[in-house]
DNA sequence: ATTATCTATAGATCTATAGATAATGC
DNA sequence: ATTATCTATAGATCTATAGATAATGC
């Protein structure tokens, strides 16, 4: 502790923003002291502004690290044909990736950043939004494309009625629906008890969008398996 | 300024909270300082601290106050006979009260507290949630057993397709699309940029979620007529 | 020789209180 | 006599910097 080990200006860089993430993403920017910053990196709080010349500075840093959009999935999306299958796995894995995201054990252990990003965006909606904005372009653009694709290709195989809301809107009201499930679950103790487990809270809000956007009755029973689509998740990403 | 009236330990009390308020709906508890509130309410610190043992009481005082339902719907509600119109008509007063709201001139203007709660109530979803909770417990509950009963009526009446979504679920989700967009559009310039008007974007939401609830297209037509609901909202509440 | 790191501290706030003063109501 | 209000300030933080020291790499 009091012998910190020496890194090299870019991995402590790097330190200090994990460092300083989950605190931002749990106390906020003024909740959170560049004291604690320090203590959780191990370090003085004199090195950290060696490193960053303002708290502000640094939070800005952190956002514009999470907009440099994972564009992991951008390649997988781009093979999948338009098809109705491939709207209803889509709605399924959007409400799943948003939703799903599993609660750290302590607050700053080293989880994947989605928690904290959603976080951070719903600060940044209480700020200016930049933060928020940026990040949604630079992530929700590879998607629309193909969205509105398999919109045409569903509606074309008779899969579902035509109708006047667009499909992109379509597309943003299951995010929309997923973002707010999120921000309800993100205390420890969610603030709506709405008397279904996370995976039935889930299953309902798929079914609710698949209606939303127009799909048939037949068609939801077609393609639409939430078992099978379970079992498909775990077995990409491992059991939760 | 340097003269403020004598008041009441009451109506001073009131005239705190009321000066408050905004401040910590727009800058959040860490960023609003007791020395803001003061200048703010044209009273010296000393005096905050007369009526309030804490900042921190301050500020759960002003989320209690703000929990106190407007029960001014409910009786209204009660009266509002089970069946599609109702459903059809709820659906859109839910979206319209969230979404709706006005933007305040200036941060601080004697706007309705619409805005702030729903600032308040994303500032509580980052915090303990506590809030939020109890917010929405002592709001909505008032709502879900006419909602449950416009469901099982329109299904009744030939007019939604019986589905395995739970009723309140549907109306959560509705709730949740609304939120979202509320939130979106809490920065002066929204987080995203849909493409379409205020109106088109919440008309549109309104229809994702009568479908999402599971009505028929017959059904839409005959009892969603934006226009005609505009125009309500306008008799009601003077015009946009 | 350069780079990473620390200790110590200045200067600015921020919450909250002590103690004094002015206005009201009986 | 009571109640509302103020001025002034203590004590605790909090951001950021100055200046010194220890580790690395040529």
């Amino acid at each position: 502790m009091s012998k910190p080990t020496r890194l090299s200006a870019e991995k402590r860089r790097e330190s200090i923003i994990a460092a300083a993430l989950p605190l931002f993403a749990y106390h906020g920017f003024n909740g959170t002291t560049t004291k604690q910053i320090a203590e959780k990196a191990g370090i003085s709080e004199a090195l950290l502004y060696r490193h960053f010349p303002s708290k502000e500075h640094l939070f800005a840093d952190i956002q514009g690290y999470l907009c440099q959009a994972t564009h992991r999935f951008s390649e997988i999306i781009k093979t999948l044909e338009p098809s109705t299958s491939t709207l209803v796995n889509s709605i399924h894995f959007l409400i799943s990736v948003i939703f799903d995201e599993e609660h750290p054990g302590e607050p700053g252990s080293p989880t994947d950043p989605h928690v904290y990003i959603c976080r951070l965006l719903a600060q940044s909606l209480l700020e200016d939004g930049h933060f928020a904005r940026t990040f949604w372009q630079a992530h929700i653009d590879l998607w629309t494309e193909k969205w509105e694709a398999c919109v045409h290709a569903s509606v074309a195989a008779g899969d579902m009625i035509e109708n006047e809301v667009s499909p992109v809107m379509r597309f943003w009201f299951t995010h929309h629906i997923a973002m707010s499930l999120r921000l309800i679950h993100l205390p420890e103790k969610p603030a709506v008890d709405y008397g279904f487990t996370h995976a039935e809270i889930q299953q309902q809000a798929v079914l609710f969008a698949l209606r939303g956007f127009g799909l048939k009755e037949a068609a939801i029973k077609a393609h639409y398996n939430a078992a099978m689509l379970q079992m498909f998740n775990e077995a990409l990403f491992g059991p939760s």
